[in-house]
DNA sequence: ACCTTATATTTACGCGCGTAAACTTTTTCC
DNA sequence: GGAAAAAGTTTACGCGCGTAAATATAAGGT
């Protein structure tokens, strides 16, 4: 075994017994090349260490392997979670994810997109921030680059957009709250992306539909911090006792996540039933929801199949050369979580 | 403003009045050109659009200004946290970060390895998975990329490692403990990394040390899923009736919000003082824990800290050539944060 | 103005690979 | 077995940049 290195593909032609245009072929696509080829490569593989130079391989291509995927928080393990999804599905097609998170920040945002484009990615996928996102900048990336938004919209940026329905999804979980006990209240905080002012309006459209008068509570608060904003204004919504019902709905589970706190801590049972003093909801199905004290009913988002028909949208807009003919948005529906909280 | 695309260095030399190597040289590093010259550079580069192939900049260099970040678990807050305090310090320095997660993964973690390999970074910072690594490829790895090694530690591999102060802390919190109630007894599940281990050494010495008798529930589980195993099993201890005392320091964090929620479930009132059935402690400061039902007394590790010198250390590895004369060690106390959980 | 020193320019080559064209060999199939 | 098709080889060029050497120009000090 002569682990002397090999240190480009000619050298690699010279001990494989073929040639270097064939083993260009062989990188780019193994099935390419004939078996009986094939085998004395991988044999050849097999003793030396070799593998190509990517920066060489990539420097006249007008398309790279690569998928970029930036999502806006990733302190966020909801985003963890989809972003791992969609690694996986890169990889299984033979593409090599690249993962940014914008942390919340504008320029952090616009930043990751200019490295990406000098990555020449075949594809991106975007969760972009939303409010904050500077839209003229990922409009000008998109016309460069094929990109599939996901998670939050920005209206006909992209070639395509895949996220949840919310009107839904919430119209789900206010029908649920409403049956079983007093109507939700709606409590948000300013919203940092389109999802938020959809929720508010499908409450309050689910609200009236089923003939009960809206309540939004409406607290301050800024960033990615979402729980910290659910349980500081938590705090000040119920000791000033704001509540106008027993029945709280978060705009997401995070925000749920700091109101229980704040309930906890100022003495408010939460959960269903006899003995209980409030009830409060999320949405999202946050990986921790389960874990929550009482864990927390939600409404789940469907987070493999939008990894899974983002990533399919993407890679046919790939093999359609980058353009699509309109922009497809695709909806997933929430399905409801009953757990103790409410 | 002539807004038409600028193909190559060759090109903006042209238009910029500079010759092309000295393009070069400003590309590398601005401040190494007269300021004469980078002005007529920049003027040029607000004119038109050009950034440098990044490809063919590296594919020459024994070196790229990539640094390479890995962790074991992106879907746990912290190590997002501290992925992002590494980036942005990185970024600060003019380096590019690339951010992994192994998922858990031994397979993944071997991969991403090889993928980094190939990216010819100028430095590494890796958070193995510990005991699911597979060290002898980490050990390769860190023959050929100057490497360091935070959060878990591998005994001799990698040029350094920073990392928490696992006695100092969980003595901090054994004694704490200790001092204000019953003697804690120690929750763990089967453990995934070194730092598992020492803190059961820890607990097991702090305990001694104090004359009391240390008590350790071992439970069942694997994987990353740290939250599910406290939950279910703290279900499972909490029924049979197997806690010895009613003050419980858990492994870390996570374990410690299932077992909250187990607690919460079985009717355990968790808290300290008069009217409150268990006392239920973590360690690590996880980002979550602030928002738990009740919130979590646990030990906070330094991230900014842990992330703010390991890559300095990698920094200075870099500028040493790769090569610690010897294998520093660098471990950071925690604060004990005293919250309403124990 | 002159000399020194710091910067730029010119010229030239190489990196490792993609890829095209023309040709040769192997496989496939009737 | 022979022709067509498929796959591999040879040759050659180019990509965009790093970088070295020789040369030219500008800046700074006296």
């Amino acid at each position: 075994m002569d682990e002397s290195k090999i240190r480009n593909m000619e050298e690699l032609a010279a001990v494989s017994g073929v040639s270097r245009p064939t083993l260009s072929k062989f990188f780019n696509d193994p099935g390419s090349v004939r078996e009986s080829t094939r085998l004395k490569i991988q044999e050849a593989l097999e003793e030396y260490d070799y593998r190509p130079n990517i920066f060489a391989m990539n420097q006249n291509r007008r398309l790279t392997k690569y998928v970029g995927i930036v999502v806006p928080y990733l302190a966020d393990p909801f985003f963890a979670e989809i972003g791992r999804n969609i690694e996986r599905r890169c990889i299984q097609a033979g593409f090599w994810p690249a993962l940014f998170s914008s942390h919340g920040d504008t320029h952090r945002e616009n930043d990751i997109l200019d490295s990406l484009r000098s990555l020449k990615p075949a594809g991106v996928l975007l969760a972009p921030l939303g409010r904050a996102s500077d839209r003229r900048i990922i409009e000008k990336f998109c016309e460069d680059v094929p990109t599939v938004l996901f998670d939050s919209n920005l209206d006909d940026v992209g070639e395509a957009f895949v996220g949840s329905n919310n009107f839904q999804s919430i119209g789900l979980i206010v029908e649920y709250l409403s049956r079983t006990g007093e109507p939700p209240t709606f409590f948000e905080m300013p919203p940092v992306n389109p999802n938020a002012n959809k929720r508010r309006r499908a409450y309050i459209g689910a609200m009236e539909s089923l003939g009960l008068t809206p309540n939004v509570i409406h607290v301050n608060g800024e960033g990615w911090g979402f729980e910290e904003v659910g349980y500081s204004e938590g705090i000040r919504v119920i000791s000033e006792g704001r509540l106008p019902t027993n029945t709280i709905l978060c705009s997401n589970d995070r925000l749920a996540i700091g109101l229980l706190a704040a309930a906890y801590e100022k003495g408010l049972r939460v959960g269903r039933g006899a003995g209980f003093a409030l009830r409060i909801a999320g949405h999202d199905d946050h990986p921790f929801s389960r874990f929550t004290s009482p864990s927390l009913t939600t409404v789940a988002q469907d987070y493999a199949s939008i990894a899974e028909r983002s990533v399919e949208t993407l890679f046919r807009l790939i093999e359609s050369g980058g353009k699509a003919e309109k922009r497809e948005t695709t909806l997933f529906d929430g399905k409801l979580v009953m757990r103790a909280s409410a």
